[in-house]
DNA sequence: CACACAACCTGCGAGC
DNA sequence: TGCTCGCAGGTTGTGT
């Protein structure tokens, strides 16, 4: 599910609602995520949200002491409610709050996870691992032009690869390289330097717009209110298999490739 | 090393 | 109606 804009979503209004609040204590439903939550989490009781960070499709939310770091995986969701309620088929963990309210993970199918550390340079070692954020000056045409031409990989693998750029999935993947007007199984060393240079400028323009409109909602994602996000509404490309290209009235295609979905326009992508 | 692909898990929609 | 199949926003591990 979460692509960077969902996460800055929930980011944002978990930012609202829980800093300087106090953990009474979680409640584990159901352990079976990606990872086994540590038994150390228990330590996490009375301790304060100081901060709530995003990086990539990553939440960290650092407390006196320990920093929580959440990955949603493909279906997880993250949950504001007012009080206690009873959970609900896969909901997974509770966090209370001093303030009665309580954050609540829900995840279907299971790849997300919830882990504690209580080191910034543990945190560090994760995050180091990935690539720069797309919103961020790093990511530039130059950064992208030197990793296209190292590598032989299609263009749409490469910019969904966390380790080159964080954050992007196959909607935004998608959406950006229609944009650009490259045709996503392209080997990254066919782009030209002008090419890279659309797709830099089209990638963060599609999350920029996608964080406006807080997220794509296709079958699941929620906000933490349980609001749907609404870019789904301004999607070009993405799922509209059959239908015009907007450009030139052709018609969309969809090839599958290592697994992804691939939408495109034959005639306007190059 | 670099890439492609299966696997992890559940629910849903399409097609028969 | 009900079964089976294929598919889904992500990441990791395995195999070529």
């Amino acid at each position: 599910m979460p692509e960077l804009p969902e996460v800055e979503t929930i980011k944002k209004e978990l930012k609202k609602n829980c800093l300087k609040k106090q953990i009474n204590k979680i409640i584990i439903y159901n352990n079976k995520l990606k990872y086994i939550i540590p038994k150390k989490i228990k330590k996490i009781k009375k301790q304060i949200i100081l901060k709530i960070k995003r990086f990539s499709k990553f939440l960290i939310i650092k407390t006196n002491k320990y920093y929580l770091l959440i990955h949603l995986g493909m279906s997880g969701n993250i949950l504001l409610i007012n009080k206690i309620k009873k959970n609900t088929k896969h909901d997974h963990w509770d966090l209370i709050l001093n303030n009665k309210k309580v954050i609540r993970y829900n995840d279907i199918r299971k790849f997300g996870y919830l882990l504690i550390f209580n080191s910034k340079k543990k945190i560090k070692k994760i995050i180091s691992k990935l690539g720069p954020e797309p919103l961020k000056k790093t990511f530039n045409s130059k950064y992208l032009y030197k990793i296209t031409k190292k590598k032989k990989r299609c263009i749409h693998n490469l910019i969904m690869d966390n380790k080159i750029i964080s954050g992007i999935g196959n909607i935004y993947a998608n959406e950006s390289l229609y944009l650009s007007k490259i045709k996503p199984y392209r080997k990254s060393n066919s782009l030209s330097y002008q090419e890279t240079k659309t797709l830099v400028t089209n990638i963060k323009l599609i999350l920029k717009q996608a964080l406006f409109y807080k997220g794509t909602t296709i079958r699941n994602y929620k906000n933490i209110n349980n609001n749907y996000g609404f870019f789904q509404n301004k999607l070009l490309v993405y799922q509209k298999f059959g239908q015009q290209c907007l450009f030139c009235k052709k018609t969309i295609q969809k090839i599958k490739k290592y697994g992804r979905n691939l939408y495109f326009c034959k005639k306007c992508q190059k």
